[in-house]
DNA sequence: CCCCCAAGAAAGTCTTTCCTTTCTTATCAG
DNA sequence: CTGATAAGAAAGGAAAGACTTTCTTGGGGG
């Protein structure tokens, strides 16, 4: 007989990230409108009293959760020296990083979340989603501009957004992250080849 | 004085049809979080009795909302004569058609309608926001593939869905129709240019 | 003109869920 | 080691909201 592990108490950050994970967790999987304070807690091994010692209101805890869901899932870029590379990686990361994501923290700010909090849609929308970056800033355009793989200068902002608002679309509409070729295809037959008549 | 107008009794499909625009209202203004069958019932200026006559739950009344919206809201495709004008009159009336319509859908049925109704995320998604059409049945392609303005058989779908899905994107998250200028930059900047290399 | 179904109003039941309170005890800081 | 702090458990108050029931009466269909 193994000896019953001692069930430790958690505190402080460790506690509270575990917290917002369970919050996270529900939202996936119940959705913001049937989720409840007991549910997160139960699903934490804790109790409500727990969750209100930190945040006041359930809208609070969810955005809390949504955003620490973020912050703990980056988006990570590789550079791998080419454009075409650069953007098959990034698109690839970004698609598998944020597959619930986007539907999940749309659905909710869209539902029921912008009335509660008094923010504007656009408030929450920026606080839920995070900032979106210009496409001329994101880095592997940069790159490939210094590399003289293209010149941002002459490319519409169009065009650079393309791939990632096809990305983030496939997320919003099939909730789960588009497939190698998917990704293929708008880089080699939409991207690239738009690119090379500028 | 104007005499009091006398507030007559509605009935059948008028007043089914009053119950379901006051669902959306509501669906549209509050999110379905905070939606009640009062809330419906006192915009409609009646009461829940009526309601639950036609319904048997809140469920049923938000996604026959749903479905009476995109009923009553077809999107007319008129037929310019040119796959250039069909395309961009087309994305318009899609875009001012479905403007609120794509994302109060999706936030509906993510945010708890799943796991309300039984059914699965891909049956909800399909009558929520209506069977998507496969790209090459879109008439708009069949009427230029016929007047030999592209050939079908080697377009790939991709390229095809790709105005559709940009204009999606952006009702998703913008929440309002796409401008002019954005469709005319999808259509000239990017769809029509990849037909001239086919 | 009359009958009968359903609209509309109102009150009520019961469940859910937000949020609070109290108490015990593990753990952290010093 | 010791005191302060917060975790965890449990119970419950209060309000909201889903759904029901009953009753009155308008008005559509015959």
């Amino acid at each position: 007989m193994a000896p019953e592990p001692v069930r430790r108490r958690r505190h402080g950050k460790q506690l509270e990230a575990e917290l917002l994970a369970a919050g996270w967790d529900e939202l996936v999987e119940t959705g913001y409108a049937r989720l409840t304070m007991e549910s997160i807690a139960v699903r934490a091994r804790t109790s409500e009293a727990v969750l209100y010692r930190r945040w006041a209101h359930k809208d609070d805890v969810v955005m809390a959760a949504i955003e620490h869901y973020r912050a703990t899932h980056p988006v990570v870029v590789p550079d791998t020296g080419t454009l075409r590379g650069d953007l098959l990686a990034e698109l690839t990361a970004v698609s598998e990083t944020r597959a619930t994501f986007f539907a999940i923290a749309a659905a909710t700010a869209f539902s029921g979340l912008l009335a509660g909090t008094g923010l504007t849609p656009a408030q929450v929308r920026a606080r839920v989603m995070g900032e979106a970056a210009l496409p001329r800033e994101r880095a592997l355009y940069r790159r490939a501009h210094d590399r003289g793989e293209l010149d941002l200068e002459r490319v519409p902002a169009t065009l650079l957004e393309m791939p990632f608002d096809l990305v983030r679309h496939d997320l919003l509409m099939e909730l789960k992250a588009p497939s190698p070729a998917r990704i293929r295809a708008i880089v080699d037959d939409l991207f690239l080849p738009l690119l090379d008549r500028i």
